[in-house]
DNA sequence: TGATATTTGTGTTTATTTGCACAATACACT
DNA sequence: AGTGTATTGTGCAAATAAACACAAATATCA
């Protein structure tokens, strides 16, 4: 295991989570061991890949063996933080923010909708799945109230930097954005972004080359 | 312009899409110039890497003053393939399916959803946003006859394989997978990611270290 | 006009990431 | 016990990506 100070690489990190599912599939599937090879095969990433990048944290595998599954699994989770169920709110219930309430899959991956909000007067107070919306205008103080530091950003395009600031100011650290726009935020907050349609774009350049 | 035979790096072409997003929007809010300096403030990355990265499509602004942004967002859409626009298949109508089909915001960035398949009898021939929902049974046969290349996948995690292999052998070339599983199509298909899931415990990872 | 400010595109350098290859270890089987 | 096969973790090399830094071009303005 590499145990200096040097942080360990964001590249590597976006894997892990994609390790973590294919060994969750794996396990689902009643397998018990695996090997770099078979779980690089399933993943298409090299085999070397998966060793090194897991060499990272720590000494998991058996030589000649390869990987116990379920160990794997929790190791991972621990890395992950997710051996516990991060609260999350979902802002902005529009079809996307529906959606992902609807969504049954978080829960076993570390995660839980636990709030809810819109700024339609028509929806708020309104049930959406097992939650009732509440008030925008109520954010701040339920986020600092429930010490909720995860938040999905479903607001139409227009709302979504007002909106990401009034996150921070009730201080949420780490910002799923839904809406297609840069954000800015503080550096101390974590953004990642989901928009369709800019991966739809980086395919096409590759279509358009046949 | 780098104008040898060598693919240009993915991880550029993956920019490229947030770029013309930003010099849209920039455009919206009635900008007609801007810099690699601006671009890179807006977006959080270096000036530097935003003028290499356009050097190897060619050479689009001009020194003391910047690039024109219609000028550079016209080039851009060249590049991406998207001045025209793709017809895509959304498969599976549930929360997500219903969310994208609902979605307005694909028209013009160089999409348009022409066709809805689900396999609930329930669901087939009901309307769906404006279009009528269409048997998977007839997958193969339409997405041929409408030569529909590129595909979202919204059914449920135990169908994606099966129904990704439906997609493949209709002569999709490009994947956008929903589901969270890691599907596996031939080397000549194209498929990217989209799930929450894996992007929240990469925040997390970030998120316990503090 | 000429001096000063900007800003690009790119050759070069530095840093990061990936891949290779192999010693060390474990297992299976005779 | 011994032989053959599988597999890990890692030092090192190669490949890739990012940052630096500067000449050349443009704009601004006294």
């Amino acid at each position: 295991m590499e145990d200096n100070k040097k942080p360990i690489p964001k590249v590597i990190i976006q894997r892990m989570p994609i390790y973590l599912r294919e060994l969750s599939q794996m396990d689902f599937q009643g397998r018990t061991v695996t090997s770099s090879h078979e779980l690089g095969d399933r993943l298409g990433f090299s085999p070397a890949q998966i060793r090194k990048d897991l060499s990272h944290f720590g000494v998991f595998g058996k030589q000649g063996t390869g990987y116990e599954i379920s160990h794997l699994i929790a190791q991972l989770q621990d890395i992950l933080e997710v051996n516990r169920v991060w609260k999350i709110a979902v802002v902005g219930v529009g079809d996307i923010g529906s959606a992902l309430v609807h969504y049954t899959g978080f829960q076993k991956r570390g995660f839980e909708i636990s709030r809810v909000f819109d700024n339609d007067q028509n929806k708020v107070h309104q049930p959406a799945g097992r939650f009732v919306i509440d008030d925008i205008a109520d954010l701040e103080k339920i986020l600092k109230e429930e010490k909720i530091e995860i938040a999905m950003l479903t607001v139409p395009t227009q709302h979504a930097q007002e909106v990401a600031d009034r996150l921070v100011s009730a201080g949420v650290k780490a910002i799923l954005n839904y809406a297609a726009i840069t954000i800015n935020v503080p550096e101390h907050v974590l953004v990642e972004y989901i928009d369709p349609a800019t991966y739809l774009q980086m395919m096409t350049y590759y279509l358009g080359k046949e």
